[in-house]
DNA sequence: AATCATTATGCAAACGTTTTCATCTGAATT
DNA sequence: AATTCAGATGAAAACGTTTGCATAATGATT
């Protein structure tokens, strides 16, 4: 049995009767190869069933052509439409993203992010601002161009491109005040390690304070970015005599929780309950009630983190960071009325 | 300024005191070299900041470290249950995964195929069982293992993984049919280049043909994997003087259309009409009403193809196909009941 | 102490490309 | 016909690892 050696660039060198130069030329830099032997050396390829070792040309410090993204999570919807635009851009450029998630682990992030160096990714995108300093000394230690995506912030260490996560809990908190409600809960997740979180809460609070509303501690409520987790704890807290007449959540899926709950008690969305979520999921629109929310535009944050990194890549110069602020604004649906 | 010639190999083991070959081995096999020695190793791979380069280390027919994952799209949260548990188990296993969306085009997935080969990904999960015959040939020419996610096919040209989509089909139309409804619709995707729609469907039209029930041409709605899309078809259907009692959807993004048009016009779900979809997104369970739907265990399927594929790649040897069917089960919740 | 069997380490040759530099070709200019 | 020049090609030296083989160090056994 003959041992099948995958075939290499001398392989089709022979074959087209040129020198591996030459087909490494045709195949990277095609203008500088007279086009009837570039063409000789397209059908040797084709015939030898060649196919490039790009671990081998990413030794030479060239490009790799991966990028990586670093996430929390890909199969709550939260980030997939970011995702998913990062990747059809990149695609698009000529990149392959290599993905991993993290469960919101700040130490897994970390060694994964490590793990993407080793790849000698050409560029990386991680979620959010928080890491460890582990992280952002190894992000510094490195050339590799890296973007914090998801949030902005105007004093971020990296790049950045995204929403400014405390303008949004405002634009949220601001609509439900200025419906006129005054008895108001609040869902957030946990904050620490997960700034989006932290941001999107102090921006509540900044419009709630402004406008004298306490939330009292049991309005306060903790739970997680899950249906079933947020509409357990939204039924505890609207279960009650005096109920609030409005919650705002820290995300959508927390706002499907609370409307969820609220159906099962009896209570109808938006005349008894007002509900806001924030992030404005792919399904969001075709709840019932439509969910009233703050679009993030994940989508145009993942196109533009992605020509960033290229663009960056390709300039291959040192950069100062890049800053760069997605809107975010208010879609009124039907999940918000004035209280009655 | 000194150009910051980033840590190679060579610089960690002057560091250490001991030659690269033993630097290599404490990486790769530590047990390989002393307690010691080791310690001096690490010691200095932290002083210098050294990543290894994983690419390099490909070079030696060695692994790469990497799996890729070729999926129409991420975004839809049909296959993101799958994607994260695939990445999740990956991750587990000390894999990176390369992914990329190729919006059910064939062709694009064939240039993103070689793609991930010239990245010398240690091996390769598809959806589905239809690709291009380049595509076929060229998984066979390499000796990379590959994996058919999504679908079981027990005739299978490379191993397969998955629920058995006609089953899913028959699953949903038995239960239809088995409620007592004869007045029935059907919503499904274009099927061609994408052969779970198709299997679903011939499995729902076995089950009613087998029952006598004909479907008219008007009944059998074309639509998308889009709920905006599938609200105004199902608007259309269902907007009739004698509109069918029951929809049996390809799969619960459509069904969520479809319950949301029969809200607009004032229908209620389950007792004017019944819907059942396939699927049994992470939503559909909170969904008002509740969604009865046919479970197909992404999950699962996401973790088993990962673990099949890395014990391919470690035990190195060519293999014969290996095909395993992950069941799929009915969830009833509460968008069914009998016609009235 | 001397011998032998292990175990740990080092040397140097791969691995499959890209790229610098040199050479060669042939066309354009004198 | 001689000269110049640009463009196309080739030879060979990288790139940063891993690993087979040889050797040195260690420990066990007499």
């Amino acid at each position: 049995m003959v041992s099948v050696r995958t075939p290499d660039i001398f392989d089709v060198a022979r074959r087209a009767g040129v020198s591996t130069a030459t087909v490494s030329r045709a195949l990277n830099h095609p203008e500088k190869v007279r086009p009837d032997t570039r063409k000789r050396i397209t059908e040797a390829i084709e015939e030898t069933g060649y196919i490039r070792n790009r671990a081998a040309s990413a030794m030479h410090q060239y490009r790799s052509g991966t990028i990586g993204l670093l996430v929390p999570t890909i199969d709550n919807s939260i980030f997939s439409h970011l995702i998913q635009a990062f990747s059809e851009t990149l695609n698009e450029l000529d990149f392959t993203m290599l993905i991993s998630t993290n469960g919101y682990d700040l130490e897994k992030e970390h060694s994964q992010l490590r793990n993407m160096l080793e790849h000698r990714v050409d560029a990386i995108a991680l979620v959010g601002l928080e890491h460890t300093d582990r992280s952002y000394k190894m992000i510094e230690g490195r050339r590799t161009p890296a973007v914090a995506i998801w949030n902005y912030d105007e004093e971020s260490l990296i790049s950045c491109v995204g929403a400014d996560n405390r303008e949004a809990g405002q634009i949220a908190a601001d609509h439900i005040v200025n419906l006129g409600h005054r008895s108001i809960a609040t869902m957030f997740p946990p904050i620490q390690g997960n700034d989006r979180a932290r941001f999107r809460k102090e921006g509540v609070f900044d419009v709630l304070g402004k406008n004298g509303i306490t939330v009292s501690e049991n309005w306060q409520v903790k739970t997680k970015y899950d249906v079933s987790k947020s509409q357990s704890v939204a039924r505890e807290l609207l279960d009650s005599a005096d109920p609030p007449t409005a919650v705002i959540a820290g995300n959508d899926i927390i706002a499907r929780g609370a409307i969820s709950a609220a159906a099962q008690l009896g209570l109808t969305v938006p005349n008894d309950l007002s509900v806001i979520g924030i992030g404005d999921f792919a399904e969001s629109a075709e709840w019932i009630p439509p969910l009233t929310t703050v679009n993030l535009n994940g989508g145009l944050i993942g196109r533009t983190a992605a020509k960033m990194l290229v663009s960056s890549i390709l300039s291959n110069t040192e950069q100062d960071p890049v800053r760069e602020l997605v809107a975010s604004h208010l879609v009124v649906r039907n999940s918000t009325a004035p209280p009655v």
